[in-house]
RNA sequence: GUCCCCAUAGCUCAGCUGGAUAGAGCAACAGCCUUCUAAGCUGUAGGUCAAACGUUCGAAUCGUUUUGGGGACGCCA
């Protein structure tokens, strides 16, 4: 298959080099029609060039129309102010058609990434209690961005850290070891910035269950382990329940306990100074706002400290760019990380920071604050269980990160066309059915005979699919990929319902839409497969 | 006060490397099943792209300002 729009970008730089003007490929626009009367594809080069030559662009467009033969082209037409419009012939329009029949589900994966290595850190939720909404947003968002930047060529490393230190860490185990002495029947004040959750409870029991009344004294070490070792299995657990799976989950108490904070330290020394008994880092140097502590009066680390060795230690692990995601509380945090990551010597663009907007849930057009169960906040697990694991997903990752996402469960529940995944599952289905059908007709992969509106459509939609994988992996924006998959699913629709597939009287006919239908079957499941969603074959 | 995100149809949202008449789904209305899944399709209606000014041949898109909404500004994490 040819990239057309590239290849009529070099047609339109060698054509417009005899005119005196040296235009690079990047400044070339082909766009897609919106209207089938302007053609198939279209360029405002004219438009934008034209007085660099001092001519009109309509003139310019003229004199240049008859550079313009290409075999692939049926003709070209200037229009309007100046613009130039390129109608493909149906041959090679329905060339994707045989490249998707060859490369099945490895057509929309390319190279861009180069096998370069990016750590995606993702989640990292504090393992003191349970995962709400947004974790699952994160969890979701992060799982289908990995899987994209995989599609498209890079070597990517899903990451949770886990936060097992400092003094949220503490009160963790200091509320199970207040639970645990209520267990055996003591009076007792549970820290104020505790934990109240059932779960502590649970676990203060599983304590007592395993070590019986015997424990007298608080052993802070002890009751963080068992606190921490039971809320990261609750949580690894629900992230099985949102398909999500980690391939390093890495300590906190890890790195302090292996010395990379020392390191760090010693390597960011030009830039620290004492004031009223903290350790200061300079990061107004490099662009914060102000300076930051790293080393509080009373000898303890803040959180920044740790995590710029994490972040050192991630880049020494061979990984050539981290991308972290994080919640909108956390944007005052970019700017002192990169400064950080600067001083440590690091490139601008070695650290990425995705800024995920707010989740909100709604049932019958009223936000739901609570979870009905508990009473408290929604948890992930609550909203696994309401919609199931694949709505979950495709709602999620088919907003856009950088917005707030009203999550609507009766949508996500509905089984109907209100609901696109449904929508998009069903269309796949349709087409399922048709192959079994049809199956004695055969194929006719050179896709002759596809000429109405409907199949052109399709056709040109599927062409599309690389060039939007790439496009939503450099953007990091998975809702470009759930955009497509709801046009395609409704050109499928239409198609299915307009033409005629299996037609025993016309069999020529019928294979060749069969082999359109075999090949759009394809990529709506290579493009669910990118939310880790699987094609239904019937519903 | 400073910083970040946002404002597009009644609702939920696309479109934003500037381009031809601003799109989709839902909701409303009118149609389409004796043949491949009606969980579908076709059509109608619905808009001062928050506002103003600027840049440009051309602005929803870029810039400035204003208004409105959400969030962040700790020797918390």
């Amino acid at each position: 298959m040819i990239a057309i729009e590239s290849h009529l970008k070099q047609l339109l730089m060698n054509a417009l080099a005899p005119f005196g003007l040296k235009v690079t490929l990047d400044e070339i626009v082909i766009e897609k029609t919106k209207d089938p009367k302007f053609g198939d594809y279209a360029t405002n080069v004219c438009l934008k060039f034209a007085k660099n030559i001092s001519l009109k662009p309509i003139d310019l467009a003229k004199q240049l129309i008859n550079q313009l033969k290409d075999p692939h082209l049926q003709k070209v037409e200037v229009a309007g102010p100046g613009f130039l419009n390129f109608f493909v012939k149906t041959e090679t329009l329905t060339a994707v058609i045989q490249d998707i029949l060859r490369l099945n589900d490895q057509f929309g994966k390319s190279q861009l990434g180069q096998g370069k290595r990016i750590n995606l850190e993702f989640v990292s939720a504090n393992p003191t209690g349970p995962m709400h909404v947004a974790h699952a947003r994160a969890a979701a968002l992060g799982d289908v961005i990995a899987t994209l930047l995989t599609h498209v060529g890079y070597k990517v490393t899903r990451e949770f850290y886990v936060n097992d230190a400092g003094g949220q860490i503490r009160n963790l185990a200091l509320s199970i070891y207040m639970r645990y002495r209520e267990l055996l029947g003591d009076k007792v004040t549970l820290p104020e910035d505790g934990y109240f959750g059932k779960d502590i409870i649970e676990i203060a029991k599983e304590v007592r269950h395993q070590y019986g009344d015997k424990i007298v004294s608080f052993d802070e070490t002890f009751f963080k382990k068992i606190g921490v070792e039971k809320q990261l299995k609750r949580i690894q657990e629900d992230l099985i329940l949102m398909g999500v799976h980690f391939d390093v989950y890495r300590s906190e108490q890890d790195v302090r306990n292996e010395g990379h904070i020392e390191k760090t330290l010693k390597k960011l020394a030009p830039f620290l100074y004492q004031d009223q008994g903290a350790t200061y880092l300079k990061t107004t140097a490099y662009g914060d706002d102000k300076d930051r502590v790293l080393i509080k009066s009373d000898g303890q680390y803040t959180y920044f400290l740790p995590d710029i060795a994490y972040h050192q230690d991630k880049l020494s692990r061979n990984q050539d760019q981290l991308i972290d995601m994080l919640g909108p509380d956390h944007h005052g945090y970019i700017a002192r990380m990169k400064a950080a990551l600067a001083m440590l010597g690091y490139p601008a663009d070695t650290l990425e920071i995705l800024v995920m907007q707010l989740v909100t849930l709604t049932e019958n057009g009223v936000e739901v604050k609570m979870s009905k169960r508990t009473g408290k906040g929604i948890t992930l697990r609550d909203l696994v269980e309401e919609v199931g694991q694949d709505a979950a997903r495709y709602f999620i990752a088919a907003r856009s990160y950088h917005n707030p996402l009203e999550f609507d469960l009766d949508l996500a529940k509905t089984k109907t066309n209100v609901n696109p995944l449904y929508y998009a599952q069903y269309a796949h289905a349709r087409l399922q059915s048709l192959l079994e059908a049809g199956k004695d007709l055969g194929l006719d992969s050179s896709g002759s005979g596809l000429d109405s509106i409907e199949e052109l459509d399709l056709l040109k939609h599927l062409r599309l699919f690389p060039q939007v994988v790439n496009q939503a992996a450099q953007a990091r924006e998975t809702s470009i990929i759930a955009q497509y998959i709801q046009q395609l699913a409704s050109y499928t629709h239409s198609f299915y319902t307009i033409r005629r597939v299996i037609d025993r009287d016309q069999p020529k006919l019928s294979a060749a839409r069969l082999a359109l239908v075999k090949a759009s079957a394809q990529i709506l499941k290579n493009s669910l497969a990118i939310f880790g969603i699987d094609a239904l074959n019937k519903m």
